[in-house]
RNA sequence: CGGGGUGUAGCGUAGCCCGGUUAUCGCGCCGCGUUUGGGACGCGGAGGUCGCAGGUUCGAAUCCUGCCACCCCGACCA
């Protein structure tokens, strides 16, 4: 229904509309696909991020931050990397403009301004991390280099889709480095690991980890780790990805080390990243055709109070109960709103409350001060139930772990209920054909049937488990032993 | 870059085929008043290069030509 993210602008108004909009920058403009993201949607956004930046920290990582511009020098020293991302990079040619002599009030382009060397808009940091990274590093002492990086990054897509692919998006990417390889690649599984626990625990969205096809790799990756999550019109969506990626850019870059008997070695490295397109699986996840529904532990408004003053009546009183009762949940750290909004009629605000997906409401009246008890409203399910005035701040307090947790059990429900097991190819296409979800099959590892299927049924291998045990098993299109047992879907 | 479609107020639109008063309606916005237990109502008001340029005509949102932009489906996309 009303959760799937459709491209019809209605439909984004209707749901979106207090998060993110799309940039309306000009008439006829070429700059498209960027976002707005608003008040409340850039909260959302900012407690996603304060709970990753501390699940960073307490794994020993830091801040810091890099450049925009990468030369193009740089950028093109990590070949792979560099052919990757080539078709999708804003360039900075010039850096200024003058009077247009043409025309009054008109500018233009200064000719006399072209740089030297064109400067690359990042659409990743590795390659002026990996420049920086060489002067930093010399012994084994200096390692390991743990660090992130919260940034905007540009991808010129040739097709944008709000929340999932704009142009510009905000993200954080991990660059570390280390002395040994079996290092590099605990730091990926550890990095894909906090990436699943955010996203089962905080987010209420159950991922797969698992490894991605050589064909879906991270440019310049040996290996890319991934979570996949599902969404409710039973597509999938890469939330995040964890990159192993050997001495590849140590190399790119001359980055070496000597380690204790004096050796010069390469540094292995990972990096990692999740954007704001979590925001967009946040909102695919739960959204139902009421609006929004948001976990309470990232919902900007966890609880909104509403007075209702119907014919003057005990005005004063019903604002005093109201207050009272947005002071007491405030002072127990919750993030509490009063809709004291004058000339706005219940209806709408009843409304307003459950588009924006507030966990929690609760409405004071005349009613409720005759009876010293209120309903508390749950939006998640649409169910509220009666509690008295004095144990609303207790009531709401666990209410927030109780609709967490039901969240979750609700999403895990239909992550189990959505994933099918098959053997047989005419089942794996109607599957597929229904968008029902994961479709896991045997895959025998070759290029040539993961492109064979993507071309016959839009399906592409979204991720190898990692619990894989593919003994016995066949090729759902080849028919031959199956080399991994994979996860396939139709994706964003 | 192929195939289809659309451009009229902040948003959504009618009018176009068949040219003719002051370009329609809804939402939103502003003012005043009455309202407020599920998206309030009345009255008044502001807001338009009808995508752009040219042509036909006494007269063009409407017909013709050219251009531009956007959307959808492909191609493309860690």
């Amino acid at each position: 229904m009303g959760n799937k993210i459709t491209s019809r602008k209605d439909d984004y108004s209707k749901w979106y509309n207090d998060i993110i909009s799309e940039a309306d920058l000009a008439e006829s403009s070429d700059v498209r696909g960027c976002m707005v993201i608003k008040p409340y949607g850039f909260s959302i956004w900012e407690l996603m991020r304060s709970q990753l930046d501390k699940m960073f920290k307490e794994t020993g990582h830091e801040n810091a931050y890099f450049p925009l511009f990468v030369p193009k020098s740089l950028f093109e020293a990590e070949e792979k990397n560099a052919e990757g991302f080539a078709k999708e990079c804003a360039v900075v040619t010039h850096y200024r403009l003058k009077n247009d002599p043409k025309k009054k009030a008109k500018l233009i382009v200064d000719p006399d301004s072209k740089l030297e060397e064109e400067l690359i808009v990042r659409p990743t940091s590795e390659a002026i991390i990996w420049k920086t990274y060489k002067k930093w590093i010399q012994s084994y002492r200096d390692l390991p280099i743990l660090i992130n990086q919260w940034a905007n990054v540009v991808r010129w897509e040739m097709r944008t889709r709000l929340f999932l692919r704009t142009t510009e998006f905000l993200w954080q990417e991990g660059h570390t480095a280390h002395a040994t390889k079996e290092e590099a690649i605990e730091e990926t599984k550890l990095i894909n690991n906090i990436y699943a626990e955010f996203a089962e625990k905080y987010m209420a969205m159950p991922v797969v980890k698992g490894y991605k096809s050589e064909s879906e790799r991270f440019a310049g990756a040996e290996e890319t780790l991934c979570i996949e999550a599902l969404m409710q019109d039973g597509k999938a969506l890469q939330a995040g990805t964890s990159h192993f990626l050997g001495q590849n850019f140590a190399k790119a870059f001359d980055v070496k080390f000597a380690d204790k008997s004096g050796k010069l070695e390469h540094v292995w490295a990972t990096s990692w990243g999740v954007s704001t397109r979590l925001m967009g699986a946040l909102i695919m996840s739960h959204s139902d055709d009421n609006g929004l529904v948001l976990p309470p532990v990232l919902a900007p408004i966890q609880v909104i109070i509403i007075p209702v003053t119907k014919s003057k009546e005990n005005v004063n009183e019903i604002e005093e109960k109201s207050n009272q009762i947005f002071k007491s949940l405030e002072t127990l750290g919750l993030r509490v709103k009063l809709d004291d909004r004058e000339n706005i009629s219940l209806g709408y605000k009843l409304n307003d409350s459950e588009v924006k997906g507030i966990p929690m409401r609760i409405i004071i009246g005349q009613k409720e001060l005759e009876n010293s008890k209120a309903d508390i409203f749950f939006r998640h399910d649409m169910s509220k139930f009666e509690v008295s005035f004095d144990e609303i701040p207790k009531k709401v307090l666990e209410s927030i772990e109780i609709i967490q947790s039901k969240m979750i059990k609700k999403s895990n429900k239909r992550l189990t209920d959505s994933t099918h097991e098959v053997n047989d190819y005419d089942d794996f296409k109607k599957l597929i054909k229904s968008q029902s979800g994961f479709v896991i099959a045997g895959w025998d590892g070759s290029k040539e049937t993961e492109e064979a299927i993507k071309n016959e049924t839009k399906a592409t291998i979204r991720c190898i488990p990692e619990d894989n045990d593919s003994k016995g098993l066949k090729c759902i299109y080849s028919g031959k032993p199956a080399a991994y047992k994979v996860i396939f879907s139709k994706s964003y």
